[in-house]
RNA sequence: GUGGGAUUAGCUCAGCUGGUUAGAGCGCCAGGUUGUGGCCCUGGAGGUCAUGGGUUCGAACCCCACAUCUCACCCCA
């Protein structure tokens, strides 16, 4: 047989509930946190994501779908991730001379070509928020709120919100060059990638997982103490207004994004207990992004919320249960005639919004309760010629194991 | 991309140092008398032992390759 794609699923209806049901709260949080809903397309050209997403970065370098277009051969690519996308559009449709801020939220697909793992897969869904617009760190609260609101509906005590400041162009330089100088003075200690990572990317030596590494970091320069005035602010302004609204969070000075997008805030919610890919949603602000792909300049800020992931936290607390909606009612029939008045029947029910069921695979009357029962009917009416003929069936309690007489045509359950 | 573990029925797994027709539980289907579910009992269907090579008189079992899953690194949601 022709197997799936390596790193993608199956979601089957004995889980799409879960899927719907947290989707449903992110949509309806969104709604009221005054996102409005933005589809954008699967694909786009390659180059939005190179100047987007940065092209020193792994996702960019290593793991897009990048393939060229079949009749104007150019390079497009699937997204790997949803604010390229939003960024664009928002751009290309005008919306930059709207009502400031700009509110946007998306459910959707993205694609990365990793080695698949616990909570990391080819083709994976997030919930994302962007909003343009602010320079406010209350706009950052506002969002940062927002993806505590979800977490804390899906009832995900085990999730906990860290944040940081990166700084902004100004310092981050600055920075750079004290932890590019920290590290140095100890490159000997340093694991392997670790040494590379101090010349493309120091900022990543910080949440290296490697003991020795982690044990330099506790005592390694933090962004926060080298924060423009301006940013240190924004930082310290942050604080209050998560601590006005009851958002609780800690500082944590290793969390950098992986994405050259982000300036000044950075947050990410961490499940406690989950082995490797704990990070359930991470996000930050990033300022330079709409002018670098060709808008005003917009200040921005926003999140994405794995899915699958979130699920890893749910099933952790056994919180991955939903219920299924269930059928009301199930018409056992016998014959020929008997079938086609229940499929009737059904029918008209269905018609009037109630969940009805019945035989369509020629079952025994035997199997066909078994059957009720493996559904989770409420109700079971049980129809053949006599009761065609009387116009009079058996409705029987499937709960209480009880049955009654009513009329063929008009009952109610 | 780099390592470790795994792959036997729809699912979860047994299968002794290679030895005839590969097993269990659950699930599915059908019965346990004439038109009534859940519990119980009986029976049945269902497997080219992931795939392709190799070693051997003989391979689910040993060797190689490949695929997928899984765990970790890397990176990220």
């Amino acid at each position: 047989m022709i197997q799936k794609i390596k790193g993608t699923m199956d979601i089957l209806p004995d889980r799409t509930p879960l899927f719907r049901y947290i989707e449903g709260i992110m949509r309806e949080e969104a709604a009221k946190y005054g996102f409005g809903e933005i589809r954008t397309p699967t694909f786009e050209n390659t180059e939005l994501f190179v100047r987007g997403v940065g092209n020193t970065t792994d996702v960019v370098q290593k793991e897009m779908y990048t393939f060229n277009d079949r009749d104007e051969n150019r390079s497009i690519s699937l997204r790997p991730e949803g604010t390229a996308s939003v960024v664009r559009a928002v751009i290309e449709n005008g919306k930059c001379s709207d009502a400031m801020p700009l509110k946007y939220y998306y459910i959707i697909s993205c694609f990365r070509h990793e080695a698949p793992q616990a909570g990391r897969s080819r083709e994976f869904f997030q919930f994302g928020t962007e909003m343009f617009g602010s320079e406010s760190p209350a706009a950052d609260a506002t969002s940062i709120a927002l993806a505590a609101s979800v977490i804390k509906r899906l009832g995900l005590d085990n999730v906990k919100l860290h944040i940081n400041s990166i700084g902004c162009k100004e310092c981050r330089p600055k920075y750079r060059g004290a932890l590019t100088k920290y590290y140095g003075e100890h490159e000997s200690e340093l694991c392997d990638t670790c040494k590379k990572r101090l010349v493309s990317n120091p900022l990543r030596l910080l949440d290296c997982k490697n003991r020795e590494c982690a044990n330099l970091a506790k005592d390694a320069p933090r962004t926060v103490d080298y924060l423009c005035d301006n940013c240190r602010e924004h930082f310290e302004s942050l604080k209050k207004y998560l601590d006005g609204m009851g958002v609780e969070y800690t500082v944590d000075s290793s969390i950098v994004r992986g994405l050259d997008y982000y300036t000044k805030t950075v947050f990410e919610f961490v499940a406690e207990g989950i082995a490797a890919q704990s990070t359930v949603c991470g996000g930050g602000r990033y300022d330079g992004l709409v002018e670098e792909l060709g808008g005003p300049a917009l200040p921005g800020i926003g999140f994405a919320m794995g899915i699958t992931r979130i699920i890893l936290a749910m099933e952790q607390l056994g919180k991955d249960k939903i219920e299924e909606c269930k059928p009301k009612l199930y018409i056992a029939s016998m014959g020929e005639a008997a079938s086609l008045r229940a499929l009737s029947i059904v029918e008209k029910l269905r018609r009037e919004g109630i969940w009805a069921e019945c035989d369509v695979v020629g079952r025994s009357l035997k199997a066909q309760m078994k059957y009720a029962n493996k559904l989770g009917a409420d109700y079971t009416l049980i129809i053949g010629d006599f009761e065609l003929e009387s116009g009079k069936a058996q409705l029987r309690d499937m709960r209480a194991s009880e049955q009654r007489e009513v009329e063929l045509d008009n009952f109610t359950i």
